[in-house]
RNA sequence: GUGGGUAUAGCUCAGUCGGCUAGAGCGACGGGUUGUGGUCCCGUAGGUCGAGGGUUCGAGUCCCUUUACCCACC
């Protein structure tokens, strides 16, 4: 890989927090960090055409490599011109690595230390193995620009023993996905892993610095039905103390506004998660006071927007909580459309304002106000 | 008018030989969803079993009367 083309630059530190301010060069543009990453598994972000999801702000969105090698396949995409041009999206692109599949399809799969066996029961039921060689091929026939190394993800809660297992694997894992990985303008990240122990974090750490020069790192293996201050027990010092200042650090499928805010204040940069879509398609919507369920009787006859304070056209474009609620309501598929977009430009809004913040030098403040908000209330 | 059928939750319907506090799906109401197995998952409310009488230890269920609706035939 050409380090020069995924340059990191930070280019504030908040004064109080480890909050910090930066640009991630890629071959297809630049990132502002810290950032959220909305999610587009399949090639598309559910519902939302890609003009949209550009409009709303988004810099970078995300796929998943283990979905699309199913449905078209990798040899389909490369064909067509790489992931780019197949969904007619430009800008960034990272992919995830098929490691969260392991996770949430765990009882359609099997684990060696060679590779994982996928029997993949959400398709055809064909059964599949990949080495992380395998797995990076078809990274680099996708063409992300940002791609991911195959690694567990333990759930919680979950034995240490199984854990540690998991580093090691992962460790494994991480040294031959780098050594497989051969495409210069396509950035491999290793993923920390070590559940809810910060030794064996720091182990998981240590062993990627001792594999190569990655150009980032992805945090795996959080929200994944632990506490909220469980998590923060062990991120905020492994972030803040131990990773490299001047390698960007992404939280991988984290999360709420709150969260988002308080990571930002231990040192993440990068952020994804389905909760903005998935969630926004179910009829919850994120607001300056809260989370809101537009299926709620109450929003019947209500002719406001969805939040009064927001920025987003969906807000400003005169669709009313009645009629989003009815459209939800009726399982009219615009009512989840326009919820996934207010909820992306949500999350994508908190996130300019909170870089904007660490350039001020007053990104403490930002996350006081925030916490004391009614917008953190719920979450 | 005669014969037959139906009537159980807001809707569509189950309910065994008469036997615990009458169920389901949908709908309503509320909650959930964290690197997308998601039109998904969980919970709550809601009944004079058309009405009246009878048999029975016990009736949504059996008998009689009655009302409404449906079908067929005069």
């Amino acid at each position: 890989m050409d380090q020069s083309l995924f340059k990191y630059e930070v280019v504030a530190e908040d004064p109080k927090t480890h909050a910090r301010a930066g640009i991630l060069h890629t071959p297809h543009g630049d990132i502002e960090t810290p950032i959220f990453m909305p999610v587009g598994t399949k090639a598309n972000v559910k519902g939302i055409p890609t003009e949209t999801v550009k409009g709303l702000g988004a810099q970078i969105v995300l796929a998943n490599t283990y979905h699309l090698a199913m449905r078209p396949g990798a040899d389909t995409i490369a064909e067509l011109g790489g992931l780019h041009d197949f969904m007619n999206w430009h800008g960034p692109i990272l992919t995830d690595s098929g490691g969260f599949q392991i996770f949430s399809h765990s009882d359609a799969v099997k684990l060696t230390d060679e590779g994982v066996r996928f029997i993949a029961t959400d398709y055809d039921g064909s059964h599949v193995f990949w080495t992380p060689e395998d797995n990076m091929e078809i990274a680099m026939k996708l063409g992300s620009d940002i791609c991911m190394q195959l690694d567990q993800c333990p759930g919680y809660p979950a034995t240490r023993k199984f854990v540690e297992r998991a580093v090691e694997l992962s460790s494994m894992w991480a040294e031959r996905c780098y050594k497989a990985h051969t495409r210069d303008d396509q950035a491999l990240f290793g993923i920390v892993q070590g559940g809810m122990h910060l030794d064996l974090r720091l182990r998981s750490l240590k062993h990627l610095e001792e594999v190569g020069d990655f150009p980032g790192y992805g945090i795996g293996g959080y929200s994944v039905g632990e506490p909220h201050e469980v998590m923060f027990e062990t991120l905020e010092p492994l972030v803040s103390e131990h990773m490299p200042r001047l390698k960007p650090r992404y939280l991988m499928g984290v999360g709420n506004p709150t969260t988002l805010v308080r990571g930002v204040g231990c040192g993440i940069d990068m952020f994804d998660c389905v909760l903005p879509t998935r969630t926004g398609r179910m009829g919850t919507a994120f607001s300056s006071t809260g989370r809101m369920n537009l299926k709620n009787a109450k929003f019947a006859r209500d002719p406001r927007p969805i939040d009064e304070k927001c920025t987003c056209p969906v807000c400003t474009g005169g669709y009313s909580r009645a009629l989003i609620r009815h459209m939800v309501t009726q399982k009219e598929m615009l009512g989840g459309i326009l919820l996934s977009q207010h909820n992306i430009y949500f999350l994508l809004d908190l996130m300019r304002r909170a870089r904007q913040a660490i350039i001020d030098g007053r990104y403490a403040e930002f996350q006081a106000e925030w916490m004391a908000s009614e917008g953190a209330a719920d979450f």
